[in-house]
This record gives C-alpha cells, sequence and structure tokens, in this order.
DNA sequence: TTAGGGTTAG
C-alpha cells in the first residue's frame, strides 16, 4: 500500500526536491508530493558532508552515506511530519545498513521528540545497537527505557548471545523469567545458541524442556536451534532425536546435523547424512558443502570429497570463498595439492583466509619453495596478511629447513605491526630446533616477551630428542611437566632420549613416572583408502580378516627392502625389549599395516595414500622410502604434522619433520 | 520491533 508523504515548504531547487522524492521512494516505500523547499541547500550540504549533486543518483541511498539524516533535516525544517514509526524506519535502516554513527544521530533526535517513551522505537534501538556490535549502548537503552517487553529482552539477549557473550545471554534469560515474562521462539533460538557456544548441554536440555513446554519443540526455527545445540555439545544422539521428530525440517536443520558430525570428525556419518538430504529433496547451501569439506578434510577422504565437489558444480553454486576455502582445504589434506592449486585460481574472490589456506597447504606438503613464492605472490596482489597468515608462513619454514627466510618473516611482522602470539614463538623455537641452534633456540625462549607456555618447552624438548641432546632435553622436558603433567607426548620424547643415550634405569622412571600419574599415550592408528571405502588398522592388528595376507606381504617387502639397504633403526621403540622383539614390535605399526594392505588391494602403479593419528616413527619414515623404491608407487602418508610424499626411495620432507 | 547454519594455524 503507498502511503503519499506530502513534504510542506519544498523546494525551486530540482536537485533537492528530487532528492526527496527519491529517498521518500526507497526510503519509506511510499510516494511523495514536494510542494517547494525554502530552505537553503547549504544547510542540506552541511548535514550530507557532501555535494548536493550525489543526491541525484538513482541508487542515492546505497551510495550517499547520511540519507536519513536528509530526512532529519527535513523535519527539523517543519518540512515532515515526525511519527513514532518514521523513527523506527530510519532506525532499521542504520540497522540493516550497520550505520552506527548516522543511528546515533537518529537516537539523539528521537530522544528529544515526544515518542521517546514509545516501546517499540526503543526495542529498535536494542536491535540496531546490538546488530553494529555496540552492547553497551544496547544495555542503555534497555535501562533507560521506561516500559519494556518481550520483545525488549529478547533483543538484548540475542544481542548478547550474537555478540560473544553468550554467559550474559544466559543470565539475562532468567532475569526475564523472574520478571514474568514468557519467552516465545525468537528468545528460545537465541538463548539455544548461547547454550550451544557455551558447549553446555545440561543448560541447553533445561531449555530443551522449556521448548517443550511452550509448544516451541516443532517450529523449525527453534527445532534447528536444539539440533545445533545439542551437536556443538557433542550431544549428536540427542541432536538426532529432536531432528528425527521435526515434521517441517530445511536445509538450516540438516546443516546444524551435518555441521555437528563434521566437528567432532565423524566423516562418514557427515558423508551419510549429506547423501540422505539430497535424496530427501533438500539442496544443498554454502553451509552444507562447507561443512562436508571440512568432514572429507578431516578423515582425509579424497574421493568422496571429489565427489561432493561434482555435487556442487552441477548444483550451479559459485566457488566463493566462503565454500572454496574449505574445498581448498579439502584437497591439501586429501593428499592432493594440484587440486587445492586449481581451486585456488579459480576462486572468485580470494580472502585472507584463501591465501592462509594455500599457504598451509605447502606449508603441510613440505613444499618451502611454493609457500615462499605464495606470501611473496600475497604481498603483491593480496590482502594484507594477519597472524595466521605468518604462522603458516613461519610452519612452512620450519617444516622445509628455511631457517633465514623464518627469521625474515619473523621480523617482518613488525612492519605489519602484528605482535607475535604463543603460537609465532613456539614455531621459531621448532625452527630453531630442528636446524640444530638448540643454544638459539634457548636463548630465545629466555627473551621472549610472553611467558612461554608448555608447547614451547615441548618445540625444544622435540628437537633435542631430534639432535640427541641430553641436557638440555631434560631441562626442556621438566618445563613442560611443570606446566602440563598430563600429557604423554613429552614423556615418551624425553623415555626415548635417555634411551638413545643408553641411560636405561632414567628411561624406566620417566615411563614409571608416566605410568603412575595416570599419562595415558594415545594408541596409534593408520587408515587407508581403497575404493571409497576407508580400512583402520591399529598396531599388531590381530583382528584383520586379512592379517596372514598382510603379515606374508610385509615381510616380502622387508626381505627386498632389506636387499637395498634398509638397517631396522630399533631407537624408537621401548627400550626393554631384545633386539628380535624390538624389530618384530616396528614390522607391525599400523601404518605399515595399512600400506601392506594397500599393496595387496590396489591397483598397480596408484598412488596409495595412509593417514596416521599420531607422527610417524623414523624408522618406518625409513623402510616407506625404500618401499616406494622397490613397489614403483607413490606412498603418501599424512601425519598428525604434515605429508609425506615418498617417491623413489626419498621423501618430500627431506627427511624433516 | 526480536530468531538459525561455514572456513585457514597450533
Amino acid at each position: 500500500m503507498t502511503k503519499a508523504i506530502h513534504v510542506k515548504n519544498c523546494a525551486t531547487n530540482p536537485s533537492i526536491s528530487n532528492s526527496i522524492i527519491s529517498i521518500a521512494r526507497q526510503f519509506f516505500s511510499t510516494t511523495c508530493a514536494v510542494s517547494g523547499l525554502e530552505s537553503e541547500p547549504e544547510g542540506v550540504r552541511k548535514l550530507f558532508g557532501s555535494p548536493i549533486g550525489v543526491l541525484q543518483d538513482k541508487d542515492l541511498l546505497k551510495k550517499a552515506p547520511n540519507g536519513e539524516l536528509l530526512v532529519l533535516y527535513l523535519i527539523d525544517n517543519g518540512a515532515m511530519d515526525a511519527d513514532a514509526s518514521l523513527y523506527n524506519q530510519l532506525l532499521k535502516k542504520c540497522t540493516e545498513w550497520k550505520r552506527l554513527k548516522e543511528g546515533r544521530v537518529v537516537h539523539e533526535h528521537f530522544l528529544r521528540s515526544r515518542f521517546s517513551h514509545y516501546t517499540v522505537p526503543n526495542n529498535t534501538l536494542i536491535n540496531m545497537y546490538a546488530k553494529c556490535e555496540s552492547m553497551g549502548d544496547a544495555r542503555k537503552v534497555f535501562d533507560e527505557m521506561p516500559e519494556r517487553d518481550m520483545v525488549s529482552w529478547t533483543a538484548l539477549i540475542t544481542g548478547y548471545s550474537q555478540n560473544e557473550d553468550a554467559k550474559e545471554g544466559l543470565v539475562l534469560f532468567t532475569e526475564m523469567l523472574r520478571f514474568g515474562f514468557m519467552p516465545n521462539q525468537f528468545t528460545f533460538g537465541s538463548v539455544l545458541k548461547a547454550a550451544g557456544a557455551l558447549e553446555s548441554g545440561g543448560t541447553g536440555r533445561q531449555l530443551h524442556g522449556g521448548c517443550v513446554k511452550c509448544g516451541y519443540e516443532e517450529n523449525v526455527y527453534v527445532g534447528s536451534a536444539l539440533v545445533d545445540m545439542y551437536a556443538r555439545c557433542g550431544l549428536m544422539d540427542e541432536g538426532k532425536i529432536v531432528f528425527d521428530k521435526l515434521s517441517c525440517k530445511n536445509e538450516v536443520s540438516w546443516n546444524g546435523l551435518i555441521a555437528g558430525h563434521a566437528r567432532k570428525g565423524e566423516g562418514e556419518i557427515a558423508l551419510k547424512l549429506f547423501c540422505e538430504m539430497k535424496r530427501g529433496g533438500f539442496q544443498p547451501t554454502h553451509f552444507t558443502f562447507s561443512s562436508v569439506y571440512a568432514a572429507c578434510a578431516n578423515i582425509g577422504a579424497l574421493e568422496p570429497g571429489k565427489w561432493v565437489h561434482v555435487h556442487m558444480i552441477k548444483s550451479g553454486l559459485e566457488l566463493i570463498a566462503f565454500i572454496g576455502n574449505t574445498l581448498l582445504d579439502m584437497y591439501a589434506k586429501s593428499g592432493s595439492i594440484d587440486d587445492a592449486r586449481k581451486v585456488f585460481d579459480r576462486l572468485v574472490k580470494k580472502d585472507v583466509v584463501s591465501w592462509n589456506s594455500m599457504l598451509t597447504a605447502y606449508a603441510q606438503h613440505g613444499l618451502g619453495k611454493e609457500t615462499v613464492e605464495c606470501f611473496e605472490e600475497m604481498r603483491r596482489i593480496g590482502p594484507e596478511p594477519n597472524e595466521v597468515t605468518f604462522l603458516c608462513a613461519l610452519t612452512a619454514c620450519s617444516h622445509a629447513g628455511l631457517l633465514d627466510n623464518g627469521m625474515h618473516y619473523f621480523e617482518l611482522m613488525k612492519k605489519f605491526k602484528i605482535e607475535p602470539n604463543i603460537s609465532h614463538y613456539v614455531t621459531i623455537v621448532d625452527l630453531l630446533g630442528r636446524s640444530g641452534q638448540l643454544d638459539r633456540a634457548e636463548k630465545f625462549i629466555n627473551e621472549m616477551l610472553i611467558e612461554p607456555n608448555a608447547a614451547v618447552w615441548k618445540a625444544l624438548l622435540g628437537a633435542c630428542r631430534m639432535h640427541k641432546n641430553l641436557e638440555l632435553g631434560v631441562y626442556a622436558a621438566e618445563r613442560v611437566f611443570e606446566l602440563d603433567p598430563h600429557d604423554s607426548g613429552p614423556h615418551i620424547l624425553l623415555s626415548n632420549i635417555y634411551a638413545s643415550a643408553g641411560r636405561r634405569s632414567d628411561a624406566a622412571r620417566v615411563r614409571k613416572m608416566m605410568n603412575q600419574s595416570g599419562v595415558k599415550k594415545e594408541p596409534a592408528c593408520s587408515w587407508v583408502e581403497i575404493e571409497n571405502a576407508v580400512h583402520m588398522f591399529v598396531a599388531n592388528d590381530d583382528a584383520h580378516p586379512q592379517r596372514e595376507e598382510i603379515r606374508n606381504m610385509w615381510e616380502k617387502i622387508t626381505d627386498k627392502i632389506k636387499e637395498i639397504g634398509y638397517v631396522p633403526d630399533t631407537s624408537h621403540v621401548l627400550w626393554f625389549m631384545d633386539q628380535q622383539e624390538r624389530e618384530e614390535r616396528l614390522q607391525y605399526h599400523s601404518e605399515r599395516l595399512a600400506l601392506a594392505f594397500a599393496l595387496l588391494n590396489s591397483p598397480p602403479g596408484s598412488p596409495i595414500r595412509i593417514k596416521k593419528n599420531i607422527r610417524v616413527c623414523g624408522d618406518c619414515h625409513t623402510a616407506f622410502k625404500f618401499v616406494s623404491k622397490v613397489v614403483d608407487r607413490e606412498i603418501i602418508l599424512r601425519d598428525t604434522n604434515r605429508f609425506h610424499h615418498f617417491r623413489n626411495g626419498s621423501c618430500s620432507c627431506g627427511d624433516y619433520w
């Protein structure tokens, strides 16, 4: 319905009257009759801060930043009548375009008006400040308004929950109940988001009870928020129950469930749900693809990831950074760095995360030269690097042994006014340590501007293990034990340092200390993907149906690689076994079983992709290099740190990992 | 006037 606004005393100046007509149309979706303006154009110019000419533009309000102020000017000059709903519309526009500065001016004007006690525009004010991330102002409006309704409470609660202050949102919710206001579906949506952000399943369950009581469980917004809340709390079963009960589901409900499994590292389930979603006739969105790619990246599932990518291409969704970044990451983490680069090159618009993801991909694959080139390219044509960019670049230098480049980048951070955080320090210690500059690494730690944490000392400890420095290793391990006594890694590292120095009783003491304090070692396992199915192996796996064939295969391979010079290095195996026992133990490390299985079950010549949940041991690394030579296959092993591409007897990491 | 979902590092 169109309503005519009669602007009184309007201008003979056509540019002003045209502007007013244009504003009326675009701003209030109404027609406007101009009858002559006697006010001076200078005043308008002052308010706009820009030449009047700008106002003649068709897309006036999108371009002219101060359209709201013109309306206030017209009100002040008696050219337009104000009412409560006009203030409301002005504030809504400020919210929509996130124009905090103009919003404040409208707010002041509103306070001087005779409508300042009206609840609705005050609620809109709360919402405006909340959306402009100015919660102090939102709270002030709420506290000072003479009368509040349920919307006032909900707008403020939503503000806190959207501005990462979930706790305050929940506190306010209980207060709202105390004051006797009944929450509606909007309120529940926001408090459930808050409970999810706090990963507080207990609170979430109580709220769920409230939703049921008030009859909102079936509402698709509330239902999806419940699914999302349970998913963020890691309670996938409960999320699934709510999801199944929803008679009216939409894409968001599906996405909540899929993203939940993706976050938990349950890639297979996320993929299965993606198929179900499509079968159910739902169109996957950017959010869906993003979660599914993250799920594939997590389990290193290249083939399923490619399959989902084909679906996305068919669906016609543009390759924007939003999904392209996760797609790139998926290819990189699944071992296909070439595909990752292709995605990067095809991105419609690259943002800082795109560049960081590409740098990370190169870093994980040990491609130091490419990382340096990519970083330089980013400096030339890309967005401003951020702290993650530098972390990626430093990690790549560390993994590739590029000491000078790494130290140069660390210095460069100052130029970009980026304060190094603890992760940057850890990486530098790692870089110096791996390069054998242990004293320099120690000196660096002592001169750090922030307090070193367990990770810093762990980096030094790892370097001491690599370069067999007992004294400094013991010192670093003691620091780690003080700061993080429950981590099994440092205990094992120290025990191994002692063992390789021949100090068996000390090694035993550390193991005993570890066992007594209840520190548990994560059991090692490996995965390999054959024809779209993922097979998992643990060390000395006796349960596998093909165990005999696998063992025979590995024994055959061992004989072959021994012929061309492989000598088992048993220093990575527990010290208390005899030599033969140690060799046997090594024989059946999970990655070897996975490799033998892949050799038995995949076509000759095809690359083999294996994933391991902990760092690959030194002896397996050596063995794999020899294997890649005798079987003439590329073996791509992903461990927790990085990728190893084994080809023709050598590894892409240059034995530097 | 108030509501939902995603990504890079360690």
